[in-house]
DNA sequence: GTGAAAGCGCTAACAT
DNA sequence: ATGTTAGCGCTTTCAC
């Protein structure tokens, strides 16, 4: 049963066993040498005679000695660590399952790997945004990238304004004072309505919270796509589903209370756009013949959907370069400008 | 265009804006006290007067003050960040992207936060898996917790014999030093498989790389429901699919060249299941009437498929909880012991 | 080329 | 109840 890894009849309380962790001077009386010598040879300084050098080297390795980065980062007052905050509903409780925000942290991971940063994930609050800050105030990190929804323009204002390094994934916004990275919410909104325009659909849902920066930005797409055609936006049409998994059939129900006919769907996530499908199925509602429907955000598993889902794709490895990027710059002090990355509608069996 | 947070005519070098951070020095100065007496006041010690503590935090607390973790680690020897790391396939070069191991970093970052501690997340070459402990070494986390897909029983039981603090998602093996979390793959792989026996099918493929120890105990619990209905275990129904998107695909070109005819599928993730189910549909292959299809993982979406995919699911929540346990167990300086965590079988109509 | 000594921001005896 | 001092593990002048 106990598969341990230290021994296993211990007294009442264990010394938390404290493997000595061997440190810079262990490296220096071994090698003979002073601490001094040692933190050059380890740091490539040239100040050093080539043969200590390699010495030292090969103790340090064959000892798996590894400096301690926290007392090297106290002394040159230097940090490679980026923080990541991920919002979450605190009324919802809603944990971190979204796959397009999964998908960012991935891409995050990545870019900040390739940079040579470590990345720490913190989760809090999105009604105390300002507590995003928390990590770079208490020096762990340089500076925060913060993904995900929300609603909380000001606070997000008030962490620039104290100077703190952010960038946000989201829509650009007035009076804005933070950088933002993102994409283009207008034009993935006006290229799926359009698309779907010319599918011949007059009578086009919208599914997202328009109370969503991001989400508005793509009802502003939608509109202008409508208006090109001469078409007045029905607000009954428009539906504020949320993220949480059952909003798709929800919005369904309440477009059919409301008595609403429709030809296409155009929802603001995959997921809201999957539920909305099935829930469609179930009516014995056939997608794309009878409602064409375009998701946004094109997770991986768009493409395995039945059908397979049309999707305004964003370009989620960009997105993570993009942000680490920006951050940099003004984690080293230099201007930064909010950037807006193109996005493309993926066209699928969903809707054609 | 330029939505710069900082002066935008700056000079060619610009020196790093260094917003001074403010230290305890600082508020003791402004206090009036001791950097000691702020020290205790932060730190909730009785041995200060209560005028001046309430003084000393709001002053702290006005000014945003907040404590250098980093030297109060230094000074304490104390740490509560944990390494996470998620090996990736140096060949195929493959990002953090599977659904799955995404969920469960969300899982993690869950329990840690629930246990205050931060989550420093590592990407490492899937060959070189020793390199996981490198924030251990150099003391930025007191443990790590490795989750991914893995063969490198012995890289692993290295680190062990090193005495770091490391916990894995996985399969329990024959000789281990490490601990693992896992969910009973042998008991998964033989749920699934006696369910579709009992749904009267006889020639279930298998579809998962079986070098990979989960899979491997997948494919015994197979064996084993096969062997209680007296049927022996066909080789050419077993076939190695990888992680890789197009692998469902390829496995069902695999079984048509081999001639192979079968009313089943047990798929080792839910990702390969829904790209067989796919690849099935494509030719003209009713599922669930013609083959019946369980998926593994039991992933958000795949209630969402369609059909809905039968799978058996992992108790990704509680995997979170039991490896952060274990890891703190190890941390302490305590024997731990690994961890098998119950699965279900979720029935869908993917396969009834 | 190498060592001694000071100090990064904090805490904990030890004094008072 | 508060201040003084030493030191966590490292780097870097400044001497030699």
């Amino acid at each position: 049963m106990n598969k341990s890894t230290t021994k296993s009849a211990v007294p009442e309380s264990v010394t938390p066993a404290q493997q000595q962790r061997l440190q810079m001077a262990d490296i220096a009386r071994l090698a003979g040498v002073s601490t001094s010598t040692v933190s050059r040879a380890l740091s490539g300084s040239t100040l050093v005679n080539e043969e200590t050098r390699t010495r030292i080297l090969e103790l340090a390795r064959s000892l798996k000695y590894s400096i301690n980065i926290g007392a090297q980062n106290l002394r040159l007052k230097q940090n490679r660590t980026v923080g990541v905050v991920v919002p979450y509903d605190s009324a919802t409780r809603q944990h971190l399952s979204d796959p397009f925000f999964l998908g960012m942290l991935g891409s995050l991971a990545d870019a900040l790997t390739e940079q040579g940063f470590d990345m720490l994930v913190t989760r809090v609050d999105a009604e105390q945004l300002d507590s995003a800050a928390a990590p770079f105030d208490s020096g762990r990190v340089i500076g925060v990238v913060l993904i995900g929804q929300w609603r909380h323009h000001d606070q997000l204002n008030q962490l620039a304004a104290r100077n703190v390094p952010i960038v946000v994934w989201g829509a650009q916004l007035p009076q804005q004072q933070y950088c933002t990275v993102g994409g283009d919410n207008v034009a993935g909104g006006r290229m799926a309505t359009a698309h779907l325009l010319a599918q011949g659909r007059r009578r086009i849902a919208f599914l997202g919270d328009v109370n969503m920066p991001e989400v508005a930005q793509r009802y502003r797409g939608y509109c202008e796509a409508l208006a090109a055609e001469g078409i007045a936006p029905d607000p009954a049409l428009q539906v504020s589903a949320s993220f949480l998994p059952e909003a798709g059939a929800q919005a369904m129900r309440q477009l059919h209370q409301g008595g609403q006919s429709f030809d296409a769907i155009f929802a603001c996530s995959d997921l809201l756009a999957m539920t909305a499908i099935n829930a469609l199925r179930q009516d014995g509602v056939q997608v794309p013949r009878q409602v064409a429907v375009v998701g946004y955000d094109d997770i991986e598993l768009a493409s395995y959907f039945h059908p397979p889902l049309s999707s305004v794709q964003q370009p989620i490895r960009a997105a993570g370069r993009a942000l680490v990027a920006t951050l940099l710059e003004l984690t080293e002090g230099r201007p930064a400008s909010s950037v807006q990355l193109p996005t493309q509608l993926i066209v699928r069996a969903s809707s054609s």
